[in-house]
DNA sequence: TCGATTTTGTAATCATAGTTTCATTGCCGG
DNA sequence: CCGGCAATGAAACTATGATTACAAAATCGA
């Protein structure tokens, strides 16, 4: 007997008496939500007395209150989640439990966390000041995301000049911040563990006036007290590091949004850059 | 000020303290259900006391407790109540248009096909080749898919020893050829514009009697015909670059996979490692 | 590094929710 | 009209939830 508590409260109400009928009546009257505050309040709705609640609710098979009301609250949260990740495996050759579908069940998680939490609009003047030239745009990125950081340096430095990539694990950097004027963008991916060479990094730039964007995990990187812009990503999944799709995924979606911006310009970068690999040879001439 | 709690969350976040911040991302993890428990359940998950929720919904503007999951009840209730606004995006706060929306839609597609796409057995094989410390690992990367092999050096580095990283743009990689021997695994990240570069890398180290893993995109790198294992993950993004986050998640799993197979080894060096962080003081002391 | 301040959790307290007991009520058959 | 039984709610009780007070810990500024 695991149905939710509707169909339970429809396949006893024959055998209720005329209180637990009217109780019934009360909580399919809006279910779930009458459900949902005190027994009392429920009790008060359905004008009847507490006991007769706790009484029903055991002819229901729960053992009291709470754990009818906990029931209710699963199904809600059944009803309520996003219907995309309920698919039952992504490799369909591979048995659900292999970590191809443990792990893709986890990233699609993450994934939909990290789109949760991001505010549209700071996405988009992100996006703006990331796509205007006016000020010059620096990318720093701590042990695990320097993939990361590397990866939107590189496409960001097709569609725009004033590009640089700050490797904060190296002793260069100092050096970089030379450069940095207020109202620059500095973009600073950093997950745990933390790093002070990073931190110390976001504080200076803020100090010489610098705009910060700050790419975080849900844990929130201790930087984001001098960011101007914070974007939080899950990275949770079942390994021993972390996974860092979703911060992948924001930053394609970010440099998407750069270019789309900054469309004109990019289409003039991407062809002399097109040029320049024909005369290197560098990529095969087909396809 | 009657913002609907999450709405109030968002926006006194930077006043929050640490334990608050915390508390304030487990609400948000799944929004509105967990605060529809008791306070003591909300803290437990939060992993803060109870005193900490209950300043912070006062922050917020509430009385106390009560009064904030009566407004949760009620968010969900117009919620429910109103099935017009049924979400199937992802940024819910962003229209179904906005390009996180729409790049997102895309990149879950790409993880779908690249996952049914992905033969289990021979992922099995890869990570089983890629624990074995019996052979060299190479890995090589192109221009866009640099920083895809970096980031599987990097973690692979961990796990095990014997793994070189070549970098197919620079002139340096024929000297790296030298150390390949028979049975040693060139892993190659390929996607279109297939670089001359790396599919002569592939040759030769296929000449050489090495084993190779093509990660490559849903045309197939030419690379493809010398691969002993060969993936191919879709890349297709509403952008003018494609989306590599369906390699990069193959990658990461594949590293899930291989410190699974190895993992007394690669506690004992991520013991050592974290030692030798410890002692250069890259990180910060805490969590 | 040390004192001041803020943050945080522990423990005590208070309040309310949930359960149980039991007397009252209403219903039915005699 | 009366005994017997089920149904019900009042009230007492218990458990748990929520709040407060305070002390420990962490952080910050000098």
């Amino acid at each position: 007997m695991d149905d939710t508590a509707q169909q339970r409260l429809k396949k006893v109400h024959d055998t209720l008496t005329r209180a637990e009928r009217q109780l019934a009546g009360a909580i399919l009257e809006n279910y779930p939500m009458s459900g949902l505050g005190s027994i009392t309040r429920l009790a008060e709705k359905a004008e009847v007395s507490t006991p007769t609640v706790v009484r029903m609710v055991q002819k229901l098979g729960y053992s009291g209150f709470p754990e009818f009301q906990a029931a209710l609250r699963e199904e809600l949260e059944a009803q309520i989640s996003n219907p995309i990740d309920k698919r039952d495996s992504w490799s369909n050759t591979a048995p659900q439990e292999h970590l191809l579908n443990r792990f893709t069940d986890a990233v699609i998680g993450n994934i939909r966390q990290t789109l949760a939490h991001i505010d549209p609009a700071d996405f988009d003047a992100v996006a703006a000041l990331l796509a205007d030239e006016a000020q010059s745009v620096f990318i720093a990125g701590g042990r695990i995301t320097h993939a990361l950081s590397e990866y939107l340096h590189l496409h960001l430095q097709v569609i725009r000049g004033r590009v640089q990539h700050i490797p904060t694990t190296s002793n260069a950097w100092p050096h970089a911040l030379l450069d940095i004027e207020p109202g620059d963008v500095v973009v600073i991916y950093d997950i745990r563990r933390y790093e002070n060479s990073t931190l110390k990094l976001a504080e200076m730039a803020a100090a010489r006036g610098a705009r910060t964007v700050l790419v975080t995990d849900q844990w929130q990187s201790p930087i984001s007290r001098f960011a101007t812009y914070s974007f939080s990503c899950r990275i949770e999944a079942p390994s021993a590091w972390d996974s860092t799709v979703a911060m992948m995924l924001l930053s394609e979606t970010l440099i998407a949004a750069v270019q789309e911006a900054a469309w004109e310009r990019t289409r003039d970068r991407m062809g002399a850059l097109e040029e320049m690999f024909d005369e290197t040879r560098i990529f095969r001439k087909f396809v």
